[in-house]
DNA sequence: ATCGTCATGTAACGTGTTACATGATTGT
DNA sequence: ACAATCATGTAACACGTTACATGACGAT
């Protein structure tokens, strides 16, 4: 008996809980305050979510619940993550940065790098950084492509929310150097 | 018989749809497509939110249909804002940024800033951006504040992720002051 | 004839929100 | 005795997603 016969991906919160539950085994409580944390901040979770997707996650093998023995309070579940959670997690770590993760999902790829540190092998964290780089640099290709036809009679407004986000994405490509010659340098070289 | 008695707050996905009408009419079609434009990359609207919202707005006087008297193609229906929903829309857009509208929502503050362009007056638009440096900065001080007690014993993921976070601030605080300076410059100034 | 594009719509489904209920322990 | 905090849970609801169906028009 398999215990996930439904292979259906993921949401970003199921990832991004199981990401909390790797640094360390959670609670329901323990997880939805975490949320309060500045860097989690965009993903609020109540207990309406948390709670039914722990028994979603637990059901599908993903993770396990524990009812810990008495602790101070009343009687806590920690949830820890099975193999086969943390191979879910890790692929969804490792999986290389695309244009989507710099244009839509740029706070969840900050957040991945955060739980990468943990799960990935250094070299791996690399490798991811070298396809963020990329794929930063193929998203600003294309938006200068896009916007070539007529490239000046644009409104103030339009003006400015374009430079905003050129600013964005140089921003994060500088973040991306910075982070690599940082891990690198604090790696090979003693 | 007042036509909107859902008093419920439209989501943003609804606001944004509300700006774009703003800028010209829309049909449910050319709206779908225009989430294809980098601008609102962030937000996909697919045929199966975009059509019963539209029936939902106009339900409550915010929006209004026509029928296009025959078009190239298949009738489209346009829809324009009522008077309600252009009230709807410039509290929307006038409202002060605060806190939230820097951590959890970026992006949408971008968005109200172009959609503000034809609905605001040029002073107001000053003023919002004066709020949203003000709230930007308010940020960076909780932002500090929070980090004080132990500033030092961060992994170096950990150390990254903040100072992304930070540069991402400092980057916004710059953005708005130019914003601000070119609109001022270009407006009274001859 | 049929394909691609423009255009509108619906049905099933699932996740996350809001709001509420409850229980155990500690401090006052 | 009561409030605050830690802790888990459920029910109603609604939005948005995916997938599908349909229809008109122009081009090949």
């Amino acid at each position: 008996m398999s215990p996930n016969d439904d292979g259906r991906e993921l949401t970003v919160l199921e990832y991004v809980v199981l990401g909390l539950i790797s640094i360390e085994p959670q609670s329901g409580y323990s997880i939805i305050t975490a949320f309060d944390r500045e860097v989690y901040r965009r993903w609020s979770a109540s207990p309406g979510a948390i709670y039914p997707m722990l028994k979603r996650l637990e059901k599908r093998g993903i993770i396990a619940g524990e009812l810990e023995e008495t602790y101070r309070t009343r009687p806590r579940r920690m949830y820890s993550l099975t193999p086969q959670g943390e191979q879910l997690l890790d692929e969804w770590l490792r999986a290389r940065p695309s244009k989507p993760d710099v244009t839509e999902e740029r706070d969840i790829t900050l957040l991945r790098f955060l739980f990468a540190e943990k799960r990935l092998r250094r070299e791996e964290v690399l490798d991811w950084l070298t396809a963020l780089e990329a794929a930063l640099h193929e998203y600003e290709l294309m938006f200068y492509a896009q916007r070539n036809p007529e490239s000046s009679d644009w409104s103030p407004h339009q003006q400015l929310v374009v430079e905003a986000m050129i600013l964005e994405i140089n921003l994060q490509r500088a973040w991306v150097i910075m982070a690599r010659s940082r891990l690198q340098g604090g790696g090979e070289i003693r």
